[in-house]
RNA sequence: GCCGGGAUGGCGAAAUUGGCAAACGCGCGCGACUCAAAAUCGCGUGGGCUCCGCCCUUGAGGGUUCGAGUCCCUCUCCCGGCACCA
């Protein structure tokens, strides 16, 4: 055969048709095989796939790749995330449908998956927005709404002004729309929530299950997000109305240092309470100001602003009277929306009580170093210490008296111990056209009415105006909102919101396992054969909001029955991020680098292998110092040149007698990668099957043969460079079936092992002498070794060897000193 | 402020988890091939010195150990998350 160059612009396309017209990486058939479930976020089509696409989905696809060949059953399936604001943000601007851009965008991010190689079984393929989709997320949250973890509140929600839309809490990123970047402010609104809640103890605690697996920022950032914490509910009475009140505190025994009691400016009973008498005209013009402040204002102002509201709290635990005030630093999100002033342990409390000159009373005092003196204070003192001031408890001290406290509380019946979460119910109704509609019927007579699970889809109509402003889009399309009650058949209204589209992407990888089902939201065997994901691979961002969502999705099915398991992501990986010269990548820096013209000049292997081998997977990849000179090939489209040619030279040299030494580290090789592999570590692999392929390029110069180490190395090459595996395999070395369904080579533990060793000879914990001896030496044979060398006699210059520590074959450690 | 992660040659990074620091690659230098260049191949490449050898070196300082990039303590800097959470 004449030797042909590595090409891969001539290689790679021809077997993109080939895989396709063979239907190579479709899903098997269920016969008792184990199977793995490679699953990679699916993207959102906001154009064509960028280099941070290239890089999650090389890594993923390398790892489904290595599962088939191992012997695994592999789900590995590609959709879209297809609902949401960008697409009806670009029609907007652009003047088209955000269904047409939308499709547009699929078709071309499509085609350069396709082109990537990535091995999809597309027959599994679908789009949130497709109605043969979000039938079912309407459908699911019908089950949600059933069993009352979907309900409707008016509550202050966070409102983007620009994108005219709520916002859920987790979509906050510091007072600013996640999206578009504008202060989002506060505004009151009827709203669809999941009680995701009720699961905040089980989304915590079945964290530990997949703790090993996950990296470990995320595990601490959902814990975080979650944010437990332990304390009691106390109950105070307000003096002059009789009102009872409680509050959360973890700090339950500094109760007898309480000089005041604080509202949130939402909380229910303000108004009540400001119009009992107390109140100073001029105070209840403040609070009125203060409750119509949006929350961002309030949370950016940082202040300890407060109106005193004229009415008493009494402290159950010594029937104190104090002033009850209400300020914006007490949340109404957080715990019971009013909390027990502390001021001398308790910052915040602190700070309120010098700016509003009430009192001090210092309850705590610390074990070591001066008692801290109310008038002298600078600061809370919120550490652990001894309890004064306390009545029953005067010299009680931490870490006990917190317990003692909270028994002696339920034994006077004023409080109790309790747990409070920092999660709150998740916000899911938008104001926005491009999502799944909400298929609830508003009905005069009967209230809320689902809408019945065979009148589903409510299809999204085409002919509505999007453009934000006013009312929600859906709500202006009198057509769509017109119906009559599915239960008493009256002239009722259908909810016009749509639903956060992380609704969508909280069940996607169940609609996976049996996607065109179109009777059922998914097959229950068919769930049961692939789910949980084994290898959940994408993004860092969504280590908060998609995953707590979907783990809060599979939990809610499985109390259902409808699921086995309790978590959808067994393993996961993040990919970093591929920077350019420092920063993030974007056109209007203009250091965008874009895979396609990459893949054109230098093949899609090489963008592939330039991502995987750069460093480890979850690092970012600087793509100035990966690849500085845009006019010539990133350093591994070299190896894979010199591997071609290798492998080329192998199979020309036949069946020329392969030395053992080649045959070793073959083995090796093998051993080594597959390891590597299993743990994600790409670039080691990578690094392996470099001096692999070195190694047969020396045997060839020497006139040896590397038939054997050839076949290894191409095999191994083949989840990592599908192409350039694919076509030696097939065209270099004739075999007829694909190297993708071939069985990843297996290795010889003996073969593997090093077949000579190097002893090292410490004196004194410094290397003096390097000795080759018998792998198999023992500890007294490695022990001779070493006091027989010349130059460990040099060394220890006649002084006596007091210790000597052998690790055989590899090290023996001389003492000489004391 | 709280929580988490990190710092190794000119650069990206390895180091079997306490046992030869810098594998592999990039870049650079020298050489072969070539009229020449590219491509390819070979050799060299942490620093220092009195250079066939020796000494030093994993952000800084201390500790444990026969032995520390790896474990412990203190500190500096960088990156990420949360941030009135009572």
């Amino acid at each position: 055969m004449p030797r042909r160059q590595y090409d891969p612009s001539e290689i790679e396309p021809r077997w993109v048709d080939t895989w396709a017209s063979e239907d190579l990486y479709a899903t098997p058939e269920d016969e008792g095989r184990p199977r793995f479930y490679a699953l990679d976020m699916f993207p959102y089509p906001s154009g064509d796939l960028h280099m941070g696409h290239a890089e999650a989905f090389s890594g993923g696809d390398t790892i489904a790749r290595f599962q088939r060949m191992r012997g695994n059953d592999v789900l590995h399936p590609i959709g879209w995330d297809a609902f949401g604001l960008p697409a009806e943000n670009a029609a907007i601007k652009r003047g088209i449908h955000p269904k047409e851009w939308t499709y547009a965008n699929i078709d071309q991010q499509r085609s350069t998956f396709k082109r990537l190689g990535m091995s999809f079984d597309w027959s599994l393929q679908f789009n949130t927005c497709d109605p043969e989709y979000y039938r079912w997320t309407q459908w699911l949250f019908l089950k949600l709404f059933d069993r009352g973890l979907a309900y409707r509140k008016n509550a202050p929600t966070n409102w983007c002004p620009h994108d005219q839309t709520v916002l859920a809490n987790e979509q906050v990123i510091n007072g600013a729309c996640e999206r578009c970047g504008t202060a989002v402010v506060r505004k009151d609104l009827t709203q669809w929530f999941f009680k995701i809640t009720d699961y905040a103890q089980r989304l915590l605690d079945d964290l530990g299950t997949v703790e090993a697996t996950w990296p470990e920022r995320v595990v601490t950032m959902q814990r975080n997000w979650i944010g437990r914490s332990e304390g009691a509910r106390v109950t105070f009475e307000i003096a002059e109305t009789g009102d009872r009140v409680t509050v959360f505190t973890t700090r339950p025994d500094t109760l007898w240092g309480v000089t005041f009691f604080v509202f949130a400016p939402e909380h229910e009973l303000v108004s009540k309470l400001a119009g009992a008498g107390g109140a100073t005209e001029e105070a209840r013009v403040m609070l009125e100001a203060l409750q119509a402040t949006p929350l961002t204002n309030r949370e950016q102002a940082d202040s300890r602003e407060g109106v005193p509201l004229g009415v008493h709290a009494v402290n159950p635990v010594n029937g104190e009277r104090v002033p009850c005030f209400v300020a914006p630093y007490v949340l109404m999100e957080y715990g019971t929306g009013a909390v027990m002033g502390v001021p001398a342990h308790d910052q915040r409390d602190f700070e309120f009580a010098r700016e509003h000159d009430l009192p001090i009373r210092v309850v705590i005092q610390p074990e070591e170093g001066a008692p801290r003196d109310p008038d002298r204070m600078t600061e809370a003192h919120d550490h652990e210490g001894v309890m004064v001031n306390s009545g029953p408890f005067n010299g009680v001290h931490s870490p006990d008296s917190i317990g003692r406290v909270i028994t002696w509380l339920g034994e006077q019946g004023i409080g109790e111990a309790a747990v409070s979460f920092r999660l709150r119910d998740w916000l899911i109704s938008r104001q926005r056209y491009w999502g799944a509609p909400i298929p609830i019927v508003h009905c005069p007579t009967c209230g809320e009415v689902g809408v019945p699970e065979d009148q589903l889809p409510v299809l999204l109509p085409d002919d509505v105006d999007f453009r934000p402003g006013g009312e929600s889009p859906l709500a202006r399309h009198e057509g769509f909102v017109n119906v009559t009650c599915p239960r008493c058949g009256g002239a009722a209204r259908r909810d016009t919101d749509t639903m956060d589209t992380f609704v969508d992407s909280s069940w996607y990888f169940l609609r996976y396992c049996s996607p065109h089902r179109d009777d059922v939201a998914f097959d229950v065997h068919a769930v049961e054969r692939w789910m949980p994901v084994d290898q959940y691979t994408g993004g860092v961002e969504h280590a908060i909001l998609h995953l707590l969502y979907s783990r809060f999705f599979v939990k809610a099915l499985h109390d259902m029955g409808m699921v086995s398991f309790v978590e959808p992501f067994i393993g996961m990986m993040n990919q970093g991020q591929v920077i350019f010269g420092g920063a993030s990548m974007s056109k209007s820096k203009g250091n965008l680098v874009e895979p396609m013209p990459i893949v054109d000049r230098w093949g899609a292997d090489t963008l592939r292998l330039t991502m995987l081998f750069a460093g480890p997977f979850e690092d970012d990849i600087d793509w100035k110092l990966i690849a500085p000179d845009p006019n010539r090939p990133p350093g591994v489209h070299g190896w894979l040149g010199r591997a071609w040619r290798a492998v080329h030279d192998a199979a020309d040299a036949g069946d020329a007698a392969q030395p053992e030494a080649l045959t070793r580290l073959a083995h090796r090789t093998i051993k080594g990668v597959t390891d590597d592999l299993e743990r994600f570590r790409f670039n080691v692999a990578v690094s392996k099957l470099m001096v692999l392929t070195n190694e047969i390029r020396h045997t060839l110069d020497a006139g040896g043969g590397a038939s054997d180490a050839a076949r290894a190395l191409v095999l191994m090459m083949a989840p990592l460079a599908p192409f350039a595996a694919e076509e030696l395999w097939r065209r270099t070395l004739g075999e007829t079936v694909s190297v993708h369904a071939s069985v990843w080579p297996p290795f010889d533990e003996a073969l593997a092992r090093e077949d000579h060793a190097v002893l090292v000879v410490q004196v004194d914990g410094k290397v003096r002498d390097r000795l080759d001896i018998d792998p198999a030496a023992d500890e007294v044979a490695c022990r001779e070794a070493a006091l027989g060398s010349e130059r460990v006699r040099q060394a220890l210059d006649g002084r006596e060897a007091r210790r000597i520590i052998v690790r055989p074959p590899k090290l023996v450690s001389i003492v000489t000193g004391p």
